[in-house]
RNA sequence: GGAGAGGUGGCAGAGUGGUCGAUCGCGUCGCACUCGAAAUGCGAAGUACGCGCAAGCGUACCGGGGGUUCGAAUCCCUCCCUCUCCGCCA
């Protein structure tokens, strides 16, 4: 959410940073309805002081045993009555309009960021790992994973649909090993705070981190109004909505080993076979609230922590850095990081690391007070993926495979995996 | 699901429809006393928005929203949340 004064102060870095995202100038209108706001609340702050005035005066009266001078006085405040009461509708009216203008317009993307388009122009950052050399055709992970029978889409379908997935055996098991081997990871040696939070949530959270209003197609609701969670960030975010922490706190970090629910509505006939793309997934989320001043430098920090976990994996990576034009809504700055498919032949994306300024902080109220004991200011957060599980699975059997069509369980997963060393046909 | 009780400033807790933006206490901050601290005494302090160079002035805010009234923390409606008892249940 965006700071209307901020916008009033200085249009054209507004225009400019709308336009880095492909989007046209807002500015004008903007600023034509908050002026039309601002001069209709100083009318109507002007009626409601003399009625309040008018209003005392009555009072003082009717204590004086005035009956007279009170009446006269309540017909003159009934000739008031009219304009406040439909002025005040209109300042309702005119305030929610702005805020559903503002509500829908992206994050602004910090200085520095690569300007581009679209994918097309985003910035490789570094690349790590080397990509596994086969004396044979890789496969993809779903016929891995079909072949080893522990892998079944069509009965998912049966029970569920397109894009959901049954695990049985040593790959249901190895699900669960990764989420723990990364939660474990993140607070063992990245000093993250595990966290169970809710996985349905309120629109007024939903609103807080920003799949509210704008993307509401993207997700699932219950009927009883609430959203299932695309993502543990909206979760683990908004655990600091409406409050005023103390600097001492920050930073805050905490992780969560979530199942996500997406919709997909806009991806129809993108990545429709396979693990990729799901309805419903599981992933490692980290999220960052820290002081504004600390936000680039835990930026690195959440990519590292990430990227760590591909490299214990052995797995191959590249990092990217988002151009402007292919950042999500709420994001300042976003890393992606993308593992090496053999079977695919191409990098996907396993994680995306972004800091929002204050964007959420706005949305969510969520401050934060200064060690100097000055006026409360906005946190900023910071979330990234750590790794998504599913897409790591996938990862694993196209870079694990073998020959003989079993898979190689990576070293640092055989403790949590019963000390097997490969997954091998049902 | 049924019945009931509540939601007031950082916390705790008052508040007959008319100087209530709100008593008192605790906590916080400043000053005094002290070598320093504790204790004590005195004093300060809510948030948002608007106007103003500023001092300041105005408006709104007592869970959210709407209403009644000349005037609402106080009355009415509605939604949300918390607590207690009963029922059901992993």
């Amino acid at each position: 959410m965006h700071d209307i004064k901020t916008i009033r102060d200085n249009p054209v870095a507004f225009d400019q940073g709308l336009a880095l995202r492909g989007l046209g100038p807002m500015s004008v209108d903007l600023l034509k309805l908050d002026a039309a706001k601002r001069d209709h609340i100083q009318k109507l702050q002007d009626a409601q002081g003399r009625r309040n005035a008018l209003s005392k005066e009555i009072g003082d009266a009717m204590k004086a045993g005035d009956k007279a001078r009170a009446e006269t006085l309540k017909i003159e405040v009934a000739g008031l009555k009219d304009f406040i009461s439909t002025g005040e509708e209109t300042e309702r009216n005119l305030t929610q309009q702005l805020s559903d203008a503002l509500s829908v317009i992206p994050n602004i993307p910090m200085t520095g960021v690569p300007v581009g388009k679209n994918e097309h122009d985003n910035v490789e950052l570094h690349a790590w790992g080397e990509k596994p050399q086969f004396n044979f055709e890789p496969r993809q992970h779903f016929d891995i994973g079909e072949w080893l029978g522990l892998m079944d889409f069509e009965t998912a379908a049966k029970l569920s649909g397109a894009r959901f997935v049954i695990l049985k055996g040593q790959l249901a098991k190895l699900e669960r090993a990764l989420g723990q081997f990364m939660v474990d990871l993140h607070t063992g040696t990245h000093g993250y705070t595990e966290v169970y939070a809710p996985l349905m949530l309120r629109d007024d959270a939903m609103y807080g981190v920003g799949q509210l209003p704008k993307f509401k197609e993207d997700l699932f609701q219950t009927t009883s109004g609430h959203w299932l969670i695309p993502t543990a960030e909206a979760s683990l975010t908004n655990i600091v909505r409406e409050k005023v922490l103390e600097e001492k706190e920050l930073p805050i970090r905490m992780t969560a080993y979530t199942p996500c629910f997406r919709a997909e509505a806009g991806a129809a006939g993108r990545d429709t076979r396979g693990m990729i793309r799901q309805h419903q997934f599981s992933k490692v989320e980290l999220v960052s609230i820290v002081a504004p001043e600390q936000a680039e430098a835990e930026h690195s920090r959440m990519l590292g922590c990430a990227e760590e976990v591909l490299k214990q994996l052995k797995l191959a990576f590249r990092t990217i850095v988002l151009c402007t034009g292919d950042m999500g809504f709420g994001s300042a700055k976003t890393y992606d990081i993308e593992v090496w498919l053999p079977g695919q032949n191409a990098y996907r994306e396993i994680s995306s690391c972004s800091q929002f300024g204050e964007f959420q902080a706005r949305r969510m109220d969520a401050r934060f007070k200064p060690a100097d004991g000055k006026a409360p200011r906005y946190v900023h957060t910071l979330n990234g993926s750590g790794l998504a599980v599913g897409r790591t699975m996938v990862a694993i059997l196209e870079n694990y495979q073998n020959d003989d069509g079993s898979v190689t369980i990576p070293d640092v997963l055989r403790p949590l995996m019963g000390g097997a060393e490969k997954i091998t046909r049902a």
